[in-house]
DNA sequence: TTAAATGAAT
């Protein structure tokens, strides 16, 4: 631990030794002090140096029975169970229950809610089945925060039906424990359970509604996100946080629905999020790019204040501009994003590439490839090779799109780069290189019948039928699948 | 001394 963070380590061993060297830890002087440093400084560095002085003096049974000692030892449970490696908790659980008589004399309620967020947060029902038993056996079974935390940790693990029976059984309920639940059921996809919840909750609060609009968000039910967030607001007392705004955002331009960015905007401005927080302006400029409305997209962009945009900024206002083929503007906003020396990463790239590939500058798209690699030194991903084949394949430059597909490492490449190509070659009806194409595409997947389809179509246009029914035999002999059409952009069937 | 929601850009 100490090569960690030597500095630090230095700190707090001088700290806690200048405390305890010459005194026990029966002093209860030194309990107050190290409990204060505890909680001047909750980090796992902090309890980890108290833990391991405790280690090293020796504590013994008599120690977690006063008032003090029980509150660091809870509090060192407590700094544990909210990092992101709680399984020291546990350690120092097992020690104390190892040395005491009884868990009566060191453990509270306290201690179990801590025990079990620590579960929650490695993860581990079964702990936390465990847990619930020590529980019930120490008779604390029906205590508010303790109920909480099991609901909580059910529901987050997905033992759902655990979650509901420790909710349903429980004589009192806060507001935490019915958005525990409601964050649970909706992680899992239960969203009509969760809604059904939501719907008898009697107070309400903001994380309620922004947890259901979020699940409505990311199951793809846009339309009742945006019922369920325009009901919020309408019926007044619950406001909208940063988390709500970018929660909903993502629904309002799946949905493309222009009036309510803009009601949300002017939401912003009226109570400063948009001045506060730059993710909810970011997320604002890519929702108004995405509802087709590069104007104010492009306004609220301006009118951040300069030291304020960051990359992600510049990086939404080019993607928008890239998907409306607004290619020089996408261009010329990278030069000028130059100037302010931001460093563009892989993303902004993608969309610059996007822009060229839409606006036809094959030249320039080639140029900031070049300048991806060599000058700003970030490897291609498979989505910027898609780009440059895309790019080159309908300025009908096969051949050096074929190159670019064959450069690709075959760690990476995949079949849609290949099927780029291929519907480049039927484009320029260019038989030879679809041919080889298709058997390219066929040694990494040969179940798909739009690839037999597209070639033989290929076929067909220039002329050469018998060929084209030879292609459709082997589709059938391969018995490839005539599955609706898969979308190349979000890999959602179309029908 | 406790607890619940976080997707800014591909």
């Amino acid at each position: 631990m100490a090569s960690l963070c030597p500095k630090l380590t230095t700190f707090y061993s001088n700290q806690i030794g200048n405390i305890f060297s010459p005194k026990s830890f029966s002093s209860k002087a030194y309990q107050e002090h190290l409990l204060s440093l505890l909680l001047k400084n909750p980090t796992r560095n902090t309890a980890l140096q108290i833990h391991s002085h405790l280690l090293t003096t020796g504590f013994n049974q008599s120690c977690f029975s006063t008032k003090t000692e029980i509150l660091i030892f809870n509090t060192l449970l407590r700094v544990y169970s909210q990092d992101v490696f709680p399984e020291e908790a546990f350690k120092l659980y097992k020690h104390v229950l190892g040395i005491s008589t009884s868990s009566f004399v060191f453990s509270n309620t306290f201690t179990y809610s801590f025990l079990l967020k620590a579960c929650t947060n490695l993860n581990q029902p079964i702990k936390g089945f465990q847990v619930h038993g020590i529980v019930i056996k120490v008779g604390f079974e029906l205590h508010l925060y303790v109920q909480t935390q099991l609901v909580n940790m059910y529901s987050f693990c997905g033992f759902l039906v655990e979650g509901m029976k420790v909710f349903d059984e429980m004589p009192e309920r806060n507001s935490v424990t019915w958005n525990s639940l409601i964050t649970g059921l909706t992680k899992w996809g239960e969203l009509d359970r969760a809604k059904w919840y939501f719907e008898r909750m009697s107070d309400r609060n903001v994380v309620s509604w922004t947890v259901l609009i979020d699940g409505y968000t990311r199951g793809n039910q846009y339309a009742e996100a945006l019922r369920l967030f325009c009901r919020m607001m309408s019926i007044g007392g619950v406001k909208p946080t940063d988390v709500t705004i970018l929660t909903v955002l993502p629904a309002v331009y799946n949905f493309g629905d222009i009036s309510i960015c803009q009601s949300i905007h002017a939401y912003g401005e009226k109570t400063g999020f948009n001045a506060s927080d730059i993710r909810v302006t970011n997320s604002l400029i890519d929702a108004y790019a995405k509802c087709g409305c590069m104007k104010n997209a492009y306004k609220v962009f301006q009118e951040i204040p300069t030291k304020r945009k960051n990359l992600v900024s510049w990086t939404s206002v080019i993607s928008g501009f890239a998907m409306h083929g607004m290619a020089k503007e996408a261009l010329e906003l990278f030069e000028e994003m130059e100037e302010e020396t931001l460093r563009a990463n892989q993303i902004t790239f993608l969309s610059v590439l996007n822009a060229c590939s839409h606006g036809g500058l094959v030249k320039e798209g080639v140029g900031f490839f070049k300048k991806m690699v060599d000058e700003y030194q970030i490897p291609p991903n498979i989505k910027h090779y898609g780009c440059m084949i895309d790019m080159l394949g309908r300025a009908g430059m096969l051949e050096e799109a074929e190159k670019i597909a064959l450069d690709i490492p075959s760690e990476m490449v995949n079949v849609v780069v290949w099927r780029i190509l291929l519907g480049a070659c039927s484009f320029h009806e260019n038989v030879e290189m679809g041919e080889r194409v298709l058997r390219k595409i066929l040694k990494i997947e040969r179940g798909y019948a739009g690839d037999y389809v597209l070639l033989s179509n290929i076929l067909t246009g220039v002329g050469r039928f018998g060929e084209a029914e030879e292609i459709r035999t082997l589709m059938d002999e391969w018995n490839a699948l005539k599955v609706p059409g898969l979308s190349l952009v979000d890999g959602r069937a179309t029908r």
